[in-house]
DNA sequence: TTCACTGCAAACGCTTTGCATATGG
DNA sequence: CCATATGCAAAGCGTTTGCAGTGAA
């Protein structure tokens, strides 16, 4: 991961920190460090297990206290698909969008630039928006497959 | 709740449960009379409540079952904010997004046609799009007075 | 008649909480 | 110094599971 959007996000977490007079403690900023390792989406558990690779244990209350403060700043997303937490890295990969298949329950990302412009220039009424999170539900291609053969059976078997 | 609404839901769960092989309950039926007799987000807790005024009984694993297949058919969505699981009927109030404030937690719905027809006319790739949900993050109104307010008294401070 | 569905209660697992200890400002 | 954080373990609670009994097809 590039260090350089480590270090944004470190300042961003300190300036946020100071702002609400809460402390500058290593922890917090070892678990945004170890966030930002992450690729794509993750749970709580693989958070913590990198964490341990780079020597630095954190107990569950300080990961789930600190992950909030994430969510606060929105350094971090969280996403609740088919009851399964899994948090994200806002500045890697940028916004983009979630397809999830209401059928076999796949997550795919899509970037699709100009939709978040679009979204993201949003003028919202009595609302001060700092981003958005957007999910798609249909069918992605293997299961539409799956139906077209399953429909092509049933009227064969009609056609009989 | 339009009676018609119900109906057209009811239709679309039978067809949903014959096309798969499940059985019509009655439960089921009640269950999805309740939901489309709901106003808004309403928790399964809500939901249970609603049923007993009309004298139906039903147990928490059919509960969480049957939400399950209206899930599927996307007669329901469900929203997980802050940790806590809300449902909503679909065909109420159609489609809409959410501003979630990151700073109270308050939800509110905004209708914006023109984002729904540019999102669910959106084509995707390899993804038979049915539906979408969209939250925005940022802060309310009085949140935002409260922020500039802490703000001003910050630099008043500053300038003695 | 059969197999999917329901109800019940127990189990499960993620998240929160309370309290003693540690530490940043 | 003291208010805020951390760690630990227990508690909490929404959701899932297993099984026996029921009923739709």
């Amino acid at each position: 991961m590039d260090d350089s959007i480590k270090s944004k996000a470190a300042k961003i977490l300190a300036d946020f920190l100071v702002e609400n007079g809460k402390r500058k403690t290593p922890e917090r900023f070892a678990i945004l460090n170890s966030v930002y390792s992450m690729r794509g989406h993750f749970s709580l558990e693989e958070l913590s297990e990198e964490m341990e690779t780079n020597n630095f244990r954190v107990s569950k209350a300080t990961l789930y206290n600190t992950m909030n403060l994430l969510l606060a700043v929105r350094l971090v997303v969280k996403h609740n698909i088919d009851n399964v937490t899994k948090y994200e890295a806002t500045f890697i990969n940028g916004n983009h969008c979630h397809q999830i298949c209401t059928n076999c329950g796949k997550v795919t990302e899509v970037n699709t630039m100009a939709i978040t412009t679009t979204l993201m220039g949003m003028k919202l009424k009595r609302f001060h928006q700092e981003g958005f999170t957007l999910y798609f539900y249909g069918l992605c291609s293997s299961c539409q497959t799956k139906f077209k053969r399953k429909l092509a059976k049933k009227l064969a078997k009609q056609n009989k």
